[in-house]
RNA sequence: GGCGAGGUAGCUCAGGUGGUUAGAGCGACGGUCUCAUAAUCCGUAGGUCGAGGGUUCGAGUCCCUCCUUCGCCA
């Protein structure tokens, strides 16, 4: 048994829980409880990182106290997660409290008594009116490359540029419209250059971060660890630096502290306390991250270790962003999908089931697609796993009283080939490769349905009923097996078999997912584990989210997103072609065959849709516009190559090109 | 702009150190059972492995160029 201590990354209290972050939260509590599983003890923690000045604004807009708001997302976020299955040890708490507070100052005075931490004058843009210095987010003026006008202060969206806010042309505060003046004053920096050797042979121990992130690090290490401005001027909400009146630790320094004192109050709860994990190297410490946030968690946070001489973390374990479609999350498009608004219109659990499948250990990006999302799960666990349960409990009371009996014994092999499959799943958990976890409880279910399916229960119950009763609880002892490695993913599931079997509540573990259901086990009638996907609840989701995320700039993204350029529409190839013949096609009610001359083209031969709308005698001898390099298109009736332009949907009319020839290119 | 990662069947993905006819699941199509949430089971089709060069007896796998998507640039 090992001690464990696991984080997500702590969300950030400026808004709701979107199933981006579901992606990681459902990462960690599938670890947690294969963990738990396994018979380790494992205290997980997390809480909103509640400082900075995008939450000071925002809440200074709604007319709150910085305080109030981060608690009312904190609050949110709980609720949130709770509804995905999703809890954390000691609740889920927040970075504004006086231990976190309390652990930052120690840590700050470690740093400090290293010798790490340096002051110096920074020269920085300041809003006269507002009496504050201005992140390069607050500030907005014209990019210095390109000359795009409303551009933030370090990059341009409209050509990528990147720059110093003081380059900016016309810069104006973004809270006040003034125009912004450089003040100087004084900074902490943290000297992460003195780390870089201890750094580097950390992050080469093995396990501790995956070869991809390794990748993407050495490149810091080449260019040198610069210094790390920790401090922020008033007013700002966070932590002040200890001497100091109007300067405040900056939210990237306290945020990952929040790992320190969220496991001191979880472990207070628990009769333990924090340097039970952060201070007992026997502890294994994993935070799971984005790869948005690799920087912070394996220099910056693990420097700070180092000088506090606490623990460092085992494992960095970095997964890649959530896209939906193959595209990034789109307002717009509704795929800026709450976590809310999921759990309103589609059971949590396929969620956490669909991430699972495309989990791995690496950082690559991980899609939604919702129609195959939908597939999947009714596909492989509806049709498949969950299937094999509800094709034999109901069976089972019909015949049996609703008792298990002993197994088949000519199910030998095929339960053997299961159980090998199944061994192998807690270490694929452990390696954090759900992916390969539920490919391997599907082969398993796939076995047993196949069994079922040759062995037919439901004819031998009626000449010889023991050999039946022996097949259906051979198949019920797969079905069992296989959920019962899903309870990590299917908590819920988990539970109503284990429910169904008469076992008390959380017996499925690793040790005893294979063992043999007792002869004479009584089942509850049979529970319906899972319900399908109704694909119409997927689009109203995406319905919904597109109405509640829709804002004024909605326009500004739909024309980004459906204007083409002037290359794009020249791959397009449009010629005027003369029509030769028009022919009726055998078998087909809409079609026409049409033969084209496209001058320096050639002849073309087309199957245009356009029979109940045109007459053949109107058509023949036109000038139609043809889109001359549209991929042919093998028909039952041959192959068509091209597409004759044809305008309205309902009674369309032929777009032509009179006066040009054959050929003519048209633009 | 610099650096990095990816581009493999309709979809989602596997494919250490180059080696027989490129794999899986889902989907599609055909058939089958009827215990089951129209589920199962059997079978079929479908891929110029982004493009083009190169190294090699042999490349999805190595090298170069290009196209494209994405990320990072404190």
């Amino acid at each position: 048994m090992t001690r464990y201590l696991v984080t997500p990354a702590l969300p950030y209290a400026n808004g709701p829980i979107h199933i981006g972050h579901m992606v990681e939260h459902v990462q960690v509590n599938i670890f947690v409880r294969a963990l738990q599983m396994a018979g380790h003890e494992v205290l997980s923690i997390c809480g909103a990182d509640s400082h900075g000045t995008p939450i000071e604004l925002n809440a200074m807009k709604q007319g709150k106290k910085p305080e109030a708001f981060a608690q009312m997302w904190r609050d949110a976020h709980a609720k949130s997660l709770a509804s995905f299955d999703v809890t954390y040890d000691g609740g889920y708490g927040t970075t504004h409290t006086s231990s976190n507070e309390a652990h930052a100052h120690k840590i700050f005075a470690a740093l400090q008594e290293a010798g790490h931490i340096a002051t110096r004058e920074v020269e920085q843009y300041f809003d006269p009116q507002e009496n504050r210095f201005l992140p390069d987010r607050m500030i907005k003026g014209t990019c210095p490359k390109c000359e795009a006008p409303d551009q933030y202060g370090d990059c341009c969206e409209s050509c990528g540029a990147t720059y110093r806010p003081t380059e900016l042309k016309s810069p104006a505060s973004v809270i006040s419209g003034a125009t912004p003046v450089l003040k100087s004053s004084l900074h902490y920096f943290f000297e992460l250059g003195a780390y870089a050797d201890q750094l580097k042979s950390y992050l080469d121990r093995p396990g501790v971060i995956n070869s991809d992130t390794r990748h993407y690090l050495e490149r810091w290490f080449e260019d040198g660890l610069r210094d790390w401005d920790i401090s922020r001027d008033g007013p700002y909400f966070g932590f002040k630096i200890p001497g100091e009146d109007n300067k405040y630790f900056y939210v990237w320094l306290d945020a990952p502290i929040g790992y320190i004192s969220l496991a001191e109050k979880a472990a207070k709860e628990r009769g333990q306390e924090v340097w039970d994990y952060w201070k007992n190297p026997e502890t294994k410490i994993v935070h799971f991250i984005g790869k948005d946030i690799v920087y912070f968690h394996t220099l910056f946070w693990p420097a700070m270790l180092m000088a506090a001489g606490y623990n460092l973390p085992d494992t960095v374990a970095v997964h890649g962003m959530l896209t939906v479609d193959g595209e990034k999350m789109s307002k717009s498009r509704g795929t800026f999908i709450m976590a809310d608004t999921f759990a309103e219109h589609l059971d949590p659990q396929t969620l956490r089931y669909y991430f699972a499948c495309k989990l791995n250990d690496n950082a690559k990006d991980i899609d939604l697609n919702l129609e195959d999302f939908a597939f999947r799960v009714n596909a492989d666990l509806v049709n498949k796993i969950v299937n094999l349960t509800s094709r034999t409990v109901p069976m089972l009371h019909r015949y049996f009283e609703g008792k298990t009996g002993a197994m088949d014994p000519a199910a030998e092999q095929m339960v053997q080939n299961v159980h090998e499959i199944g061994v192998g799943v807690p270490d694929l958990y452990l390696a954090r490769n759900y992916a390969q976890v539920v490919r391997n409880v599907v082969t398993m279910a796939d076995e047993a349905n196949k069994y079922l399916q040759d062995s037919a229960p439901w004819k031998t119950v009626k000449e010889n009923p023991e050999l039946a009763h022996g097949q259906l609880s051979t198949a019920l002892h797969v079905g069992k097996a296989c959920l019962a490695y899903l309870k990590p993913i299917l908590p819920k599931v988990a539970a109503q078999t284990e429910e169904m079997l008469g076992m008390a509540p959380d017996s499925f573990n690793f040790d005893n997912a294979l063992t043999m259901i007792e002869p004479g086990t009584l089942l509850t009638p049979y529970p319906r584990l899972f319900e399908r996907i109704d694909p119409k609840k997927v689009n109203k989701m995406v319905e919904t989210s597109a109405q509640q995320t829709a804002k004024p700039n909605k326009d500004k993204e739909v024309k980004k997103d459906d204007t083409i350029n002037i290359d794009t529409f020249f791959k397009t190839d449009l010629r005027a072609a003369l029509v030769k013949t028009v022919e009726d096609v055998e078998g087909a009610d809409k079609l026409y065959r049409v033969e084209l001359d496209v001058g320096d083209l050639g002849q073309r031969q087309v199957f245009a849709g356009l029979k109940a709308h045109v007459a053949k005698e109107d058509l023949l001898g036109t000038m139609v516009v043809l889109v001359a390099n549209l991929k042919p298109r093998k028909m039952r009736f041959g192959v068509s190559e091209g597409m004759i332009l044809a305008a309205g949907d309902k009674t369309p009319v032929m777009v032509t090109a009179l006066g040009a020839q054959p050929g003519d290119k048209i633009s």
